[in-house]
DNA sequence: GAGGTGACGACCC
DNA sequence: TGGGTCGCCACCT
């Protein structure tokens, strides 16, 4: 992944904020992705927080970012207290993505690696 | 203008 | 191997 664009900047001055989202709303359905991993593609592996802030700020505009598919490392629901219109395992569920515990069980088998996919595909 | 916050992750002990 | 601590960086107050 080239440091310089790594994803299509609509503005030159895109914001890490924007790319997020971006990559968010690329999550394939009955998939899922990580904070780090969409922190990671986004050159900013140690920033995984930032996702997570991110992602706070797009549950204004929750029906075009699938804030749901995005969990943490271990698969667990970790954002669903920011979920408290929709059950977030109840949006997963809906995908066919097998929650159990606040914990996505075949997190392994739906992950989704925008670093991978999104280079294969490199729109 | 500056400091605190935050839905995490990696490193160190 | 497992638990704890620090870092990261944009947005909000």
């Amino acid at each position: 992944m080239p440091e310089g664009k790594r994803l299509h900047e609509e503005e030159n001055s895109i914001s890490f904020f924007e790319m997020v989202h971006q990559v968010t709303k690329l999550v394939p359905y009955g998939r899922v992705t990580s904070y780090g991993a969409i922190a990671k593609y986004l050159g900013a592996a140690r920033s995984a927080r930032m996702v997570g802030w991110a992602l706070n700020s797009s549950k204004v505009s929750i029906d075009d970012i699938p804030a749901h598919r995005v969990v943490n490392r271990l698969g667990q629901l970790s954002g669903k207290a920011h979920f408290k219109n929709v059950p977030m395992e109840d949006l997963l569920k809906a995908e066919g993505i097998v929650v159990e515990n606040l914990q996505i069980v075949n997190f392994k088998q739906i992950f989704w690696d925008p670093g991978l996919e999104l280079s294969l595909d490199a729109e």
